[in-house]
DNA sequence: GTCAACATTCTTGTATACAAAATTATCAAG
DNA sequence: CTTGATAATTTTGTATACAAGAATGTTGAC
């Protein structure tokens, strides 16, 4: 760990930031998380310059790095976002997939089912990532599938939560079984709807969530 | 200009990038471009960690910063995704738009149609990109429109080249309208595929251009 | 002349130093 | 007790210093 500490700096602090050790609006106190990772006040300085273009913290000049968790608002419009991204992806993905890749979203969707009747979560959430993971590299967009992976990470926290919802992890299968449908069919309408009201559901599903924590919110 | 001289220098490279001073794989020289801003090497690393998460540049630990200038795949993938981007502004416009927005869409359309007339490349770019921008707004989604400006804005000075084709500016003009039609109307469908198709017509275009410019190429 | 080992020079990455701005504390006037 | 001004203290932003790694040049063997 002897190189390129600001990178991982900047990569402890996203985790942090994501893991939600920092309330919204909280200042990063350069001195302090030096002290706390045993180094100069610089490369937390550089780290600070990537988390802000992320949006994750906001640089204020001559005031500091404060952290910018997304409030409801935002976090619908990122849910829609995710949603249209992997629309996207499927469209793409439907006239674009492979065989091979086919077969490894059937095989995620029956460990998912597995997982479903074993009431297992954590399982069934590795297994949904790496459906979608698949589809987004199907779409045959290098570019398409960073930027879908990106968002996804960011929301990953977020989705998490509302997979607790009654009856979401079924009702999740039969969405997915839709989508493999219609990429085998080469249909890429179809895939693209299919995909895009799966995720507009997490979203619906989070803004329930929301309304359901704090009453008076929005 | 006396204060976050980091933030400055951090887009004063980006413009230098976007306008081709630099090629690919060059290399950004910390003491040279320090000499040249007339400030020390500590902004200008903090300018790199910028402009390196959005791609411009590639920080190689211990080598240096490299500019990295997409190439014609990456290009085309980043003109889909640009498509994908805007059909999804398109689709949610649609429901959202106001009618103080539609009436700017037509001034804009009004004006681009002039400046067709007056072959005036430079007020019908300006034009359409108030025309574009309006839609994302429009989109009634904040974190939608920021990235679909980030997107356009990188793509910038590769859509310009394309406007000299023959032909293409009253064929975008004829496309314009109908995505006018579809967002009055109310027909999210119709917008998304008419603002796809106008958008992903640039990339072809845009293929064909770097096809005739390097015959070998990809 | 080619190649390899070594020394030299450059460049990056981090720490420290210092100046300017912002925050907080102190204190006097009302 | 509140308010306003001013002084003390933090904290940021930038410059400089220094250490370690990479690139380059030199020399000697073959």
């Amino acid at each position: 760990m002897e190189q390129r500490r600001a990178d991982n700096i900047a990569e402890a602090l996203e985790e942090q930031i994501f893991s939600g050790v920092y309330m919204d609006g909280d200042r990063l106190d350069e001195v302090r998380l030096a002290e706390q990772f045993g180094v100069s006040r610089t490369p937390l300085r550089e780290a600070f310059q990537r988390l802000a273009l992320s949006g994750l913290v906001e640089l204020i000049p001559r005031r500091g790095a404060f952290v910018r968790q997304p409030g409801p608002i935002e976090l619908i419009e990122m849910f829609e976002v995710m949603a249209e991204l992997e629309a996207a992806c499927g469209r793409l993905a439907a006239m674009r997939i492979s065989e091979g890749a086919l077969e490894d979203l059937r095989e995620a969707n029956a460990k998912c089912q597995a997982a479903v009747d074993a009431q297992d979560t954590d399982t069934y959430y590795v297994e949904n990532e790496r459906f979608h993971k698949t589809i987004y590299r199907q779409s045959g967009n290098g570019f398409l599938a960073q930027e879908a992976l990106k968002l996804h990470k960011r929301l990953k926290p977020f989705r998490r939560q509302q997979l607790k919802f009654r009856g979401r992890m079924a009702q999740s299968m039969a969405e997915h079984e839709a989508v493999v449908d219609a990429l085998a069919h080469g249909e890429p309408e179809a895939a693209a709807r299919a995909l895009r009201d799966h995720v507009a559901v997490q979203g619906e599903k989070f803004h329930n969530l929301m309304a359901s924590l704090k009453p008076a919110a929005e």
